[in-house]
DNA sequence: GGAGATTATGGCAGTGGCTGACAATTGACA
DNA sequence: TGTCAATTGTCAGCCACTGCCATAATCTCC
């Protein structure tokens, strides 16, 4: 038989209270695994840490590291995971009647009001946004990165699709919608990682600004000075 | 034993007249790989052939294989290569004066002319398409192919903005319009690969439907039906 | 046409990611 | 306390990939 491991992603809740003891110990060794590897990452960037370091460190075999996740991209996304949920519980929230830009654009903006927070609970913010460098910078973990992305926005279309009545299949426009949405947002993710001011305030300026250029890039006409 | 496949390429490609002996050979076990690779991937699957059956079929060892591919990934991706060195030619290739988001749909709808007479140098259309859905459909082909659009993107961004003259890293344009344009193209690359249709006709029709998506998708009314 | 410099190739040993199988251990619960 | 199920460690093994060195093929120049 299978236990279910999806049970424990309640967002706000200190790890340690709910459950027993086999439960506790579980999310303790999967969150110290997590910790481990993005400082070992960190410290000596992704390829030249190995699995087996990561292991070492929580003084468990590489065995059960693989049971806790299927593979060593897996590890690195602690956040990314985050902040993908955060986001789609944001858009599943929005009211019925507004229109679908502008459900988009403020899911986005109360989600990154809540993510400081969360992400506290693993590791040191700073761990974790020079995690995200990390992952903008090596190919293999960036090519992840953008396939997870693609799957938020495959979900987050069809939201748009429900909210709106519409047939994903026949109807282009949640699908396009999204995925200009999602262009912009990534731009606007990897400016803010180059970037000095990691506050989530910061991302969320940037998200307005690209968001905001879209239409006008959109236009036939550039002429007209804008967006900086 | 000996794959002889010396013949059919040389007819029609500059690359493969050129040069001495030894750049003619190279070309041809590079070739012969690829077609060893996508038949192989298309008949058995991408993980469940390994790199020693590819060099085994066209009689090389696997030192061989990964002096001509970095990794097993690469060997995949020869139609892909053929389209994005395409359209970044189309790209450079259009008039100064024109707005760029035309400049982009025009550059697509002229590159799709000539990629299919390109293709057939290396293998049958019918497997470069194969390959494209098992693309699409294997997680680790998929993000490395996101991946690499994405560096597309950032290529064909620099070229827009050195057309109209702005500085890329001070206006958002550039890369967000490119963004746009290259998500809603994903979405039809997607439903291409899904359809029955794998002439380039079609994906050209796809493309301007997705293209033409863009702005409604953005506006606030969606009620007007629109795009099917 | 042959000597010598270049370059492509093969073989081999070794590392690291990842998996299946099985046995030992630990927590849950009657 | 004893039984049952879940968790873990160990071990053997596959596969992607790399460095190293010897060999064989081509190229260059005389």
């Amino acid at each position: 038989m299978k236990t279910e491991q999806e049970t424990e992603q309640t967002a706000g809740r200190p790890s340690g209270l709910c459950g027993g003891l086999r439960e506790r110990k579980k999310r303790r060794t999967r969150d110290a695994l997590v910790r481990a590897a993005l400082e070992l990452f960190v410290a000596k960037g992704y390829e030249r840490t190995t699995v087996d370091e990561i292991a070492d460190a929580v003084d468990v075999s590489q065995r059960t590291f693989f049971r806790y996740f299927s593979n060593k991209e897996e590890v690195a996304f602690a956040l990314q995971e985050l902040i993908e949920t955060r986001f789609l519980t944001e858009v599943r929230a929005r009211p019925a009647g507004e229109p679908p830009m502008p459900a988009l654009r403020r899911a986005v903006t109360k989600a990154w009001l809540t993510i400081d927070e969360e992400m506290k609970a693993v590791a040191p913010p700073q761990l974790h946004m020079r995690m995200y460098q990390i992952i903008e910078s090596t190919p293999a973990l960036l090519a992840v990165h953008l396939r997870r992305q693609q799957e938020t926005e495959e979900r987050i279309a069809q939201e748009i699709a429900r909210r709106e009545g519409l047939d994903i299949d026949a109807d282009p426009r949640p699908r396009v919608l999204v995925a200009a949405f999602a262009g912009a947002m990534r731009v606007a993710g990897k400016v803010w990682g180059e970037g000095d001011d990691w506050t989530s305030d910061a991302m969320r300026k940037l998200s307005d600004r690209y968001l905001a250029a879209l239409e006008p890039a959109l236009a036939q006409n550039w002429r007209t000075p804008s967006g900086n």
